[in-house]
DNA sequence: GCCGTTTTCGGCCCGACTGTTTTCAGTCG
């Protein structure tokens, strides 16, 4: 699939033209394409084969002429001729909170500056005050983004975003002056990583309510402060900004502020075609500006002919179109989840009993956990040699008499060889009440073997789900190249669980991925990956992952009651 | 660059805040 390279290329191309001072529509243009391409169902390369790049929204003569040379050459000469032009720094120091295309255009044609150290250089020796348009107060905050850049390259993961957003929150509900209360922007999306928290409050008291927002004991810096915004840094780096709005405001505020901007670039473009004018105080009357809702979101999806569209749907990947039809799916809720089947005890390198997971599990509503210690050859991670394995079956049957009203099923996290064998004998791997098979080692294999070998673990007729596909580790490694297509359809045909792996960093599959595969008819698990007991309650973030991509309760195996599930993984 | 039950040309989502200005451009979400 060619899709992320063309939607890679046009997202560069549109930053390329805002330095050249192209108008905003036209590179508005390209990043709109960039985001409907990087979403596509079908593989662009098809697409453009058959000639019907122009049925896709938002494509036009322009374009399509480009992408077609994008699938039929990885390169686009136009593109080529741009970069040529730029400098490559350029578009890093468009990563810069608080420099955008001209300010950095205007640094390059007056100071010759193409690069980040050279930028930071120039703050610091008092060079940018010489120009237009640029003080010592610019100097100052430039060398702040640039710090932050380097210190959180942008982006939190979601579990430490999602932290410091309930606790913020925690510390709001005290002020009484505050009527409702939100989080909003990605981190009520659940988006995997969050640039900074957004935070909307309605109160007829905005000053007194931003006085306290910004006593707030991790507030390492106010950045900003208004009379109904204000943004502050925290101790973790992280960004947060606060909203105040008047009661009557909140839906609206909220709805806009939670995103996302293309998700909201359609919803006013519908307003308008509907005769009213949507921001954030209301839905009004065109022309007249009378407000007509705002209260709350459900009114003002309503008032438009929507069904109401969940947070983690708002991504513009056509909610709005099906909820128009009042077709979306009915999507898993956080208590729908029976039990985990991915977790990890001190049989390996997980650091509790069995006894404490089950447990906790039980405490925790819970009807069954799986077990799923890693395999014999992965000596780094502690794997169970056969032996072991069969000592530990032992042991679960033992607490399954002694544990009532709950179920511990023996599972193992298996490593699938380099050839796509597994790593246990046959005569071991039916013991299991089931068996997950995952990519621990050889990671540097081409994109053709390492889908041969996991298909060939999809094969295998012991294997019940195959445990984080992609073996992606957000900001750390990237996914592997996997052709996913063929993965999901060997999947369903054989009849093998895909894992949603719930740990913040993994996330994997993703929600797009997600998306397209339960699409294509494949059957889900989510697990944590939990080697502690309070990383049970990752969960969370593999159930939004999964709402993301639009799965609903029967699409995924561990809805199911023991019951239910003992039939279905034939127990 | 795209698009059309108001348009094939002239629109294209909208408002707050900052830092630089002295009425506003740039940036952000």
């Amino acid at each position: 699939m060619k899709n992320q390279l063309v939607a890679s290329i046009l997202y560069q191309i549109a930053d390329l033209l805002d330095l050249k001072g192209e108008i905003f529509f036209k590179t508005r243009a390209y990043r709109m394409a960039a985001q409907t391409i990087e979403v596509l169902n079908e593989d662009i390369e098809i697409v453009s084969n058959e000639n019907r790049l122009q049925e896709i929204p938002g494509i036009g003569d322009a374009l399509a002429k480009k992408i077609f040379e994008i699938v039929k050459t990885g390169d686009l000469e136009y593109f080529e001729k741009l970069k040529k032009e730029i400098p490559k720094g350029l578009l890093d120091m468009l990563n810069i909170s608080g420099l955008g295309p001209k300010k950095v255009s205007a640094l390059y044609k007056n100071l010759k500056i193409k690069t980040i150290d050279e930028l930071r250089k120039a703050c610091i020796d008092g060079k940018l005050r010489e120009l237009d348009g640029f003080g010592e107060i610019t100097e100052r905050n430039i060398l702040r983004g640039i710090q932050l850049l380097k210190k959180t390259s942008g982006r939190a993961l979601l579990n430490l975003a999602s932290e410091d957003g309930i606790n913020y929150i925690k510390y709001l509900e005290k002020n009484k002056k505050i009527d409702r209360l939100s989080i909003a922007g990605s981190l009520r999306r659940w988006k995997e990583t969050i640039g900074d928290i957004d935070i909307i409050a309605s109160s007829d008291f905005p000053d007194e309510v931003i006085e306290y927002f910004i006593k707030y004991k991790d507030v390492q810096q106010v950045l900003l402060k208004g009379s109904t915004k204000t943004s502050v840094v925290l101790y973790d780096d992280l960004q947060v900004d606060l909203r105040v709005v008047k009661d009557e405001s909140f839906g609206a505020a909220l709805q806009y502020f939670t995103g996302s901007k293309e998700h909201n670039v359609k919803m006013r473009s519908t307003a308008i075609k509907k005769g009213y004018k949507l921001n954030e105080y209301g839905l009004f009357k065109k022309g007249t500006d009378k407000y007509i809702v705002g209260k709350s979101e459900e009114d003002i999806y309503k008032k438009l002919g929507l069904s109401y569209i969940e947070p983690e749907l708002r991504e513009n990947r056509g909610e709005i179109e099906v909820a128009f039809k009042n077709k979306l799916p009915k999507l898993v809720k956080f208590n729908d989840i029976r039990g985990d089947l991915h977790v990890h005890s001190d049989w390996s390198d997980g650091f509790e009993k069995i006894e404490s997971i089950a447990k906790y599990s039980k405490k925790i509503g819970y009807e069954y956990v799986g077990i799923t210690d890693h395999s014999q050859s992965l000596k780094v991670a502690r794997g169970l040699s056969e032996e072991k394995v069969l000592k530990k079956i032992n042991e679960i049957d033992k607490l399954n008499k002694k544990i009532e009203d709950f179920k511990i099923l023996s599972g193992t996290e298996c490593d699938i060889k380099a050839d796509g064998s597994l790593d246990y004998s046959e005569k071991i791997l039916k013991k299991f009440d089931y068996v997950c098979a995952g990519i621990h080692t050889m990671f540097k294999m081409n994109s053709d073997d390492l889908t041969r070998r996991i298909i060939k673990a999809i094969e295998n007729k012991y294997v019940t789900f195959i445990a984080h596909p992609t073996c992606r580790l957000i900001r750390t490694r990237e996914p592997f190249e996997l052709d996913m297509e063929k993965i999901y359809d060997k999947a369903k045909e054989n009849n093998t669980y895909l894992e949603i792996n719930s740990f913040p960093d993994r996330l994997d599959l993703n929600d797009i991925q997600s998306k397209t595969a339960k699409e294509r008819g494949v059957k889900f698990i989510i697990g944590t990956d939990a080697h502690i007991l309070n990383q049970l309650s990752f969960i969370k973030y593999g159930i939004a992952t999964a709402r993301r991509g639009w799965l609903s309760k029967k699409n995924i195996l561990n809805t199911h009651s023991l019951k239910e599930l003992e039939k279905i993984i034939g127990l």
